[in-house]
RNA sequence: GUGGGUGUAGCUCAGCUGGUUAGAGCACCAGAUUGUGGCUCUGGGGGCCGUGGGUUCGAGUCCCAUCAUCCACCCCA
């Protein structure tokens, strides 16, 4: 039996993987003009981390997580998301004793034991942003506006953000009260799940899709109107920025993100024509993180995006010219005794940064034009017998179909001008 | 974890109610006179028909199981 992938991931092959290093490359260039380093930490963690940072009650922890032993018995995790490990590296290496605020990026994958099915894979990618050391309103905009950034310079138009504010856990506490006395009395008539969650967070029944669910809570009060004071002031300041900068967004009272450490604002970008899972990113702030990770009390606040959602975004939209992977020049070696002279050809014009390559499969002359031709070369270079004999190269412009026949010291130039 | 769809050549698929050596298009390779690509024509290589069992004189085709994949639920990126 053929060994094949794992269930759940895949490999990218070429020419795939240009649109992975296209999307890298936008994401690293925003990241640059916002300010954002990047950080780059392991790719499995103590499996505690994550369970004081993830959140204990949260699916990504319950069910999702990749834990193994490793050789010395430690209960290792192939993270699952990003923002623990780096709290947990701020932690470890006293990053907020130096200049405040921390801003970093990252990109990798991530690991989450779940059934594949369109936009969702066991080993997927995130690229996200974390800032610590703030608990500017503005700052929480900033955040978001790269997150938009981002989507805008990957010429994603089609998306909706969703906004709210879960509050401290002041105001949260006090809310919490408020939807158990809401849902209580009518709690026999919720799916069995969320008479479970219920018990452990019934904020997250809010989340619900069941019917009979959404039907049983109609009426529940929403976090927003909660808040306390500092809360709402920070909310109005965050909505307002992102209006003067244009943003749209649609006030969300039903996001309630899935993970713990949320504190005051979340958010989430959908791109509906994705499929069922059409959430490209999201995020939020988290204040108490750190601090419940065994730091000082430091506000932070992140989000993530999903690749693989991204990419299916993007495969929607009208094809973006493919960034220059063609061949700019050919060298046909029309007998092998002039192989080890053709590689010192290749040497030369490889030195002079000009993209060439050959055939190495003993191809006849006739195949090594077709070979030249498939490969998108603009110019073959014809290395034979007469050529040779004469100290010199047939350039062959493979577009006009002209032929001239260069000196060898000539030929460098000679390219550089049909190229340019 | 639950439900449904699908597994035949590298890719996209055909193969009617079970019946001889399993097909097409694309791709790949080679030719169409001497050292020249795109178009066309001709030829060629490639398939334990996902895997294991069962029914049958006979299974790509029917039954069961299993694995993989796709879509959806849960939840999330």
């Amino acid at each position: 039996m053929q060994v094949k992938a794992p269930r759940g991931t895949y490999d990218v092959l070429p020419p795939d993987s240009q649109k992975w290093q296209y999307i890298e490359q936008v994401i690293q260039e925003t990241a640059r003009l916002f300010g954002y380093s990047e950080i780059r930490t392991p790719i499995f963690e103590h499996t505690e981390l994550f369970e004081r940072g993830v959140g204990e009650t949260t699916d990504i922890v319950t069910k999702e997580m990749y834990t193994f032993q490793d050789k010395s018995n430690r209960s290792l995790t192939l993270r699952p998301e990003g923002t623990a490990s780096c709290v947990r590296a701020l932690i470890e290496h006293s990053v907020y004793g130096g200049l405040m605020p921390v801003k970093w990026y990252y990109s990798g994958p991530m690991f989450r034991y779940d059934r594949p099915q369109t936009g969702r894979f066991r080993q997927f990618h995130q690229s996200g942003a974390e800032v610590f050391g703030s608990n500017s309103p503005y700052l929480d905009a900033e955040v978001i506006m790269f997150l938009v950034q981002i989507l805008s310079n990957l010429g994603l138009r089609d998306y909706e953000l969703h906004l709210n504010s879960v509050g401290c856990p002041l105001c949260r506490e006090s809310y919490r009260q408020k939807l158990i006395d809401h849902i209580s009395p009518v709690k026999e008539k919720l799916c069995i799940d969320c008479q479970s969650r219920y018990e452990k967070n019934p904020l997250r029944v809010l989340d619900c899709k069941v019917e009979s669910c959404h039907q049983a809570i109609a009426g529940f009060p929403y976090i927003y109107d909660s808040l306390c004071d500092d809360c709402q002031e920070h909310y109005i300041l965050v909505k307002a920025t992102l209006e003067d900068s244009g943003i749209n967004y649609l006030h969300d009272n039903n996001l309630v993100r899935g993970l713990d450490y949320y504190t005051n604002t979340a958010f989430e970008i959908h791109i509906p024509s994705i499929g069922a899972q059409s959430a490209v990113g999201g995020g939020g702030r988290y204040n108490g993180l750190v601090k419940a990770c065994g730091g000082p009390d430091i506000p932070g606040i992140g989000f993530a995006l999903g690749m693989e959602r991204l990419l299916l975004a993007l495969d929607s939209l009208p094809d973006r010219e493919e960034p220059n992977s063609k061949l700019d020049v050919f060298l046909a070696v029309l007998d092998e005794k002039y192989d080890n002279q053709a590689m010192q050809v290749l040497d030369r014009l490889r030195k002079a940064k000009i993209m060439v390559d050959r055939d190495y499969t003993g191809r006849s002359m006739k195949a090594q034009m077709k070979y030249a031709d498939k490969l998108g070369a603009r110019i073959v270079i014809l290395m034979g017998e007469d050529e040779v004999n004469r100290g010199c190269f047939t350039v062959r412009n493979m577009s006009s179909r002209e032929q001239l026949e260069v000196q060898t010291e000539q030929l460098i130039p000679a390219i550089i001008d049909i190229l340019t």
